[in-house]
RNA sequence: GCCGGAGUGGCGGAAUUGGCAGACGCACAGGACUUAAAAUCCUGCGGGGUCAAACCCGUACCGGUUCGAGCCCGGUCUCCGGCACCA
């Protein structure tokens, strides 16, 4: 027998692979079609790490698997490639981007053809490629003309450290994701794309997708839908609409709360009596940073607006205006009625500045705190809604407030607009120019596109935080496509969202140089049957590029309301240590140092049989071993196949068994516990000393998914005809799954006693009797009467006695 | 605080969804082979108990439903993920 070496076997296989292009895929409208995703990775600097592996790993072998039930199977990758670290790299060690790009990609690409996965590289894509984001401008442009991209002065996420202004999907615990420096607020003007206006949409077309429940969730939460109702209240001649989803408390409003930042405060400035003191508040509020506000006591601040009062416009009561902080104008009106005896924010305010509080939902006691339960309270101290329930309430106040034309039902969404501009040079250009004479903004033309990244001294942002793009006069001056006249090139660039909110479509049809995709190919794949990637793409990735699709839907490019049919999530891989991998605390393990010592067999192997793939796990070098150790234990098996060509009798069931676990179990993302029925199988071959060459076919194909390499030098070796992974997925016979004969407990007050063996269907005197005729059940019943008999076929044997 | 998810041997994790708890793997112990070690093969491996059995206890904790609960119900604790002054 040939030594079992990983190394020259499986370079051996890759270049087969590779010459016979065994995995392009090319329409074929004669076969169901299954398009598998994984989200396709940032090149960074470091190369591959264990991490990386498990999603391609498990897409993988679902793909293989498929290929081998008859599918036309799509399973692509790419590169998104624009971002920050590379540009950094680039600043750092004088080199230009696109340049460390390119040997980040040739790294990665080389790790992952290392590990053997199936994918069609003749569609492989990368972001920065100018015949890419060609397709990513193109997208902008019709966002721009539907009026889907505008731009405005906000204040927005300032990381002072990235120089970069950061979209809110970004920030995390008021810090910049990327470096965790606090994040600052600085006005600037940006472009914004309205995804806002597809908040309801982006919830509704959930209902219909095969998304793990958690994304669903997590989607939902993020959108933050709530209903409620606008009231107008009259407050110095003005009107002051507020926003609120207990319009039904109405009657318990004791003051009014505007945000800091609100408009009226500087029209009112000349009746304000204390005008000075609100001028400090709100300095004071601006320059809290988002970090503080976060991190900082919820003790609530705020200032009492002298000289002005509103009016309760159901009861015609005189009431005090404050500015607070806790009230953002970036929500709902930017200002709120004050229900202190229903709502805990309004509750601490007013016990904190000693408002009055009324109650006008009996069921709590508002002496210690609000009372916001909506199910059980009684309206009263509110006129003519007093008896009623919430429910009713609520309907009741907004017909009112309706009729009177001073309110109405109102939905919210906490999702913001998308900060979709960067002061960055490794970006995708925006494609506009801005023309005086035109007043604005003009689109340039698209058969401009691409409009390329200039060749640049320096990728280092200026002072003030512009974007490298504005040192390059040459290149910023140019003539407006509409009037002819002089004009400048905006030079902000595109968030890394942007390429990756489309790149599966790309895939579809990777060299088309007409559209983003052929309208054959977009009908042909659409959608994506499979996604698989992170959890923390969730509110970001996956939120941005399901609102791309389902505007480019809407503009009748794309066949399909939502771009993803299946998503689901793979759990992180820890270090041995139980924490997080990572450089400072030396826990990285290396991908390359893994197939150098193992072999990418049982790289992949380990990786799948590791733990649930959903949940985090930890590394384990052993636990590698046991791997290697199985892969050898099948590779052993060679000598002891018989020429019997079906399955010996005594592993009949056994086979099948096995078949179907696996079957089902890949397909479900179970790979530890099918694997471990493989081992299981492979136990049994030793046990017996023999396995057929049936057995052995089979064996082997059930394997090959996971492990492709030795499973194809075994096929080739022992004579199999083709390629293993050419060959047809073996089937298996439900009837022959279970065997006739079945042990089954049996148990004398629930608690197990014995075990016999009977026929699967035995009928239940059969059973009992059979039961009843055990030494030690006889034993244990001797003397007692029999008050109950259970018998679950194939399952168990239950006797109550007394 | 709110919304998700989870607590099972020394460890990673199984359990047909209410039917023999601990599959499979790791670690460990004993044995075989070897001059020896490694590798490999065989055996054992939740705790108590026994010469061995019988038997008792055991799925975070307290209680309940059931012939029978890791799984269902009520309550408590802990951990992880997400959101967080969103009116």
């Amino acid at each position: 027998m040939k030594a079992y070496n990983h190394i020259t076997l499986e370079k051996k296989w890759q270049k087969i692979w590779d010459d016979e292009k065994a995995f392009h895929v090319e329409i074929d409208h004669s076969k169901p079609k299954f398009y598998a995703l994984i989200e396709f990775p940032y090149p960074s600097g470091q190369g591959l790490h264990v991490g990386h592996p498990r999603p391609y790993t498990a897409m993988d072998i679902i793909a293989r698997k498929r290929r081998m039930q008859g599918y036309n199977v799509l399973f692509p990758m790419g590169w998104d490639a624009f971002g920050l670290p590379t540009e950094n790299y680039a600043i750092k060690n004088k080199i230009h981007p696109a340049e460390v790009t390119k040997n980040n990609v040739a790294r990665f690409k080389s790790q992952l053809k290392m590990l053997g996965f199936s994918f069609d590289w003749d569609r492989e894509v990368n972001t920065t490629d100018p015949s890419y984001y060609r397709w990513t401008q193109w997208i902008f442009l019709q966002l721009f003309k539907k009026g889907l991209a505008y731009k405005k002065e906000i204040a927005v996420n300032w990381c002072p450290s990235c120089k970069v202004g950061l979209a809110n999907e970004e920030v995390v615990d008021g810090c910049c994701e990327r470096c965790g420096t606090p994040v600052e607020h600085r006005m600037k003007t940006q472009w914004m794309l309205k995804i806002t206006e597809y908040a309801q949409k982006l919830i509704d077309g959930l209902q219909d997708l095969d998304f793990i429940e958690r994304v669903k969730t997590q989607q939902i939460n993020w959108i933050g839908r709530s209903e409620g109702a606008e009231v107008d209240f009259k407050a110095a001649g003005r009107t002051l609409r507020v926003y609120t989803t207990r319009p039904d408390t109405l009657f318990g409003a004791t003051y009014m709360v505007m945000s800091p930042e609100h408009p009226y405060i500087d029209e009112w400035k000349d009746q304000i009596e204390n005008i000075d003191e609100i001028e400090a508040y709100r300095s004071y509020a601006r320059s809290k940073s988002d970090f503080e506000r976060t991190e900082l006591a919820k003790e609530k601040t705020g200032v009492c607006i002298k000289g002005i009062r509103a009016v309760n416009p159901v009861n015609g009561k005189e009431i005090p205006i404050w500015i607070s902080d806790y009230v953002l104008m970036s929500y709902g009106t930017g200002a709120i009625m004050a229900v202190p005896a229903h709502d805990t924010r309004d509750y601490d305010f007013a016990k904190k500045f000693d408002l009055p509080i009324i109650e006008v939902v009996a069921g709590g006691d508002i002496e210690k705190e609000a009372f916001t339960d909506i199910e059980t309270g009684t309206m009263v101290n509110s006129g003519f809604l007093n008896g009623m329930s919430v429910a009713d309430a609520k309907k009741a106040i907004v017909e009112w407030l309706s009729e009177q034309g001073i309110g109405h039902k109102k939905v919210n969404y906490k999702l913001r607009d998308w900060v979709f501009s960067r002061q960055r040079y490794w970006g995708e250009p925006i494609p506009v120019v801005y023309c005086e004479h035109c007043g604005g903004y003009v689109a340039l033309p698209e058969d401009q596109l691409p409009l390329l990244l200039p060749e640049v001294e320096s990728y280092e942002p200026g002072p003030n935080g512009e974007s490298p793009l504005a040192g390059m006069t040459e290149w910023v001056k140019t003539t407006c496509p509409v009037c002819g006249g002089p004009a400048s090139r905006e030079t902000d660039t595109m968030p890394q969202w942007a390429g990756s909110s489309w790149y599966f479509l790309r895939y579809m049809d990777p060299h088309n140089d007409q559209a983003l995709a052929s309208k054959e190919a977009l009908s042909y794949w659409s959608p994506v049957d499979w996604y698989n990637g992170g959890m923390e793409h969730t509110t970001l990735h996956l939120l941005y590029s399901r609102f791309w699709h389902k505007f480019l839907y809407d503009q009748g490019i794309v066949p399909t309301p939502e771009p993803y049919q299946k998503r689901t999530s793979h759990g992180m891989i820890l270090g041995e240590d139980g924490q997080k991998m990572s450089k400072s605390r030396g826990n990285v393990v290396n991908p390359d140092e893994v197939v150098a010592d193992y072999g990418a067999d049982t790289m992949r192997l380990y990786e799948m049989f590791i733990g649930d793939f959903a949940s985090t796990a930890p590394w384990s070098t052993t636990g590698v071993k046991g791997c290697r150790r199985f892969v050898e234990r099948v590779w052993k098996l060679q000598d002891m196949v018989t020429e019997e060509k079906g399955f010996s009798q005594d592993l009949e069931s056994s086979m099948h068994r096995t078949i179907k676990k696996v079957t089902l179990d890949f397909e479900a993302m179970k790979f530890n516990t099918g694997i471990a029925a493989l081992m299981a199988l492979l136990n049994e071959f030793y046990a017996k000393g023999s396995v057929t060459r049936g057995e052995m076919k089979v064996f082997l194909q059930l394997i090959n998914p996971a492990a492709p390499h030795f499973t194809e030098e075994m096929w080739e070796m022992l004579g199999f005809e083709g390629r293993i992974y050419q060959s047809e997925w073996p089937s298996y016979d439900e009837a022959k799954t279970i065997s006739d004969m079945v042990e089954i407990a049996v148990q004398i007050m629930g608690k197990p006693r014995a075990i016999i063996r009977i026929g699967r269907t035995a009928s239940q005197e059969e059973a009992l009797s059979v039961a009843k005729a055990e030494p030690k059940i006889r034993q244990l019943l001797e003397g007692k009467t029999i008050v109950k008999e259970i018998y679950v076929p194939g399952r168990i044997v239950n006797i109550v006695a007394k």
